[in-house]
DNA sequence: TTGATTTTGTTACTTTTTTCACAAATCAGC
DNA sequence: GCTGATTTGTGAAAAAAGTAACAAAATCAA
């Protein structure tokens, strides 16, 4: 099998795959079936098999995965086997909070401008970047070659700041406010916002609590 | 309708329909039609009808619904018309930045206690609470009445963190940290990486490009 | 080399989720 | 109070996703 759709599900779980198959690989293990790396990420087997068929071939039938060579094929399949340069739009708490958080160069997201329209912050110095305004993202986008907007402003400032990066040439947005935008169809956004899962938490549980 | 199982998808655009509808409020706006609903958050009608029906009836025909009224009954449905005492375990970095993040009280999930097991951290106070023995959290869950677990410790330590919570009675557990975990069937567990929505963008612009 | 055993890749089947379509309810104007 | 215009709630149909089952490939022991 290869490409045609890809299930959103399907790209949520290679990453899941990714992080346990990491896990494992630090510990020293080698070959792994996809019996076993179900039973460690809590789904069925035939929904490995399957989501990695999406991709290609990467088991030895018989055998296993060979750990390291699944994680190569599954970065390279999500496009993550190489260096994104990003902008980040917003420099308040959030923002600077991203800015100083080193995983992100760490997994391959390279945050290389910092961007704000509010004077107070224009020309500060946020972990080693100049904030810069946000009216000049073109310029900068293109010289420093970045793909991907980070949109870290409050929620009413965040459609503005998608225009700014769309007219700017950005591939793909970010958006950790917690509201939404609209942007040109063939660019991808994707929202943060980590109380969804609180939500579903909250909801889990006191759906428990009421069957019991 | 009422009840049965409710798709994890239907929790998540509950959300999603909490948050539009939060920003229409604050714009002034009062009732609002599933069409245009679905319009602000890009999906079917249909769709919207249907999530709200497993929760009961909240429209009024040839009307529509009232963003207030609509706004509580999510709230209910989910569970977040009230306070969640919250235990974080694991203050590094990431604990840090949360325990600062004052978002999360104004969400109504209140970070009561801050729980750690290195002897240079217990004792030191960390945004008002002091860092408390993770050993001790079995007391702390009790007196503090504390219900939700929130783990951010480094991977490896991850199901150690999640031990101890499900060991203190904690009803259900947020995982920001990168590894799965094992826990009895009848707690949930949510699992918060950011990371995994750049990888999904990474794969949306690498998929439009290898069409173009 | 053959046969037993393992485990993948893939097709067929099942279940779940989404969308469609329309009756039932509401409201405004006459 | 009736008529026409809306818009919900819901059962039926369609689409999508997930699971099961098995042939094809690989390994290993005899």
């Amino acid at each position: 099998m290869k490409s045609e759709h890809i299930p959103k599900a399907t790209i949520e779980r290679l990453a899941v795959y990714l992080q346990i198959l990491g896990n494992l690989g630090r510990d020293g293990v080698n070959i792994i079936s996809s019996d076993k790396l179900a039973q460690a990420c809590k789904v069925n087997p035939s929904q490995i098999r399957k989501d990695l068929a999406y991709f290609g071939e990467f088991g030895v039938r018989g055998v296993g995965y060979y750990i390291q060579e699944l994680i190569t094929a599954i970065k390279q399949s999500l496009g993550i086997d190489r260096h994104w340069y990003c902008a980040l739009v917003g420099v308040g708490n959030l923002g600077r909070a991203l800015l100083r958080h080193n995983e992100f160069a760490r997994r391959g997201f390279i945050i290389r401008g910092a961007f704000d329209c509010d004077q107070d912050k224009i020309g500060k110095v946020e972990s080693g970047l100049e904030v810069i305004c946000s009216k000049r993202l073109k310029t900068k986008v293109r010289d420093l070659g970045l793909e991907i907007g980070i949109i870290t402003t409050p929620p009413e400032r965040a459609q503005r700041a998608a225009d700014y990066l769309v007219e700017s040439g950005i591939k793909g947005i970010i958006n950790f406010a917690p509201a939404r935008i609209a942007v040109p169809e063939p660019i991808p956004v994707e929202y943060v916002d980590y109380f969804h899962q609180f939500y579903a938490l909250a909801f889990h549980i006191t759906l428990s609590q009421h069957r019991a």
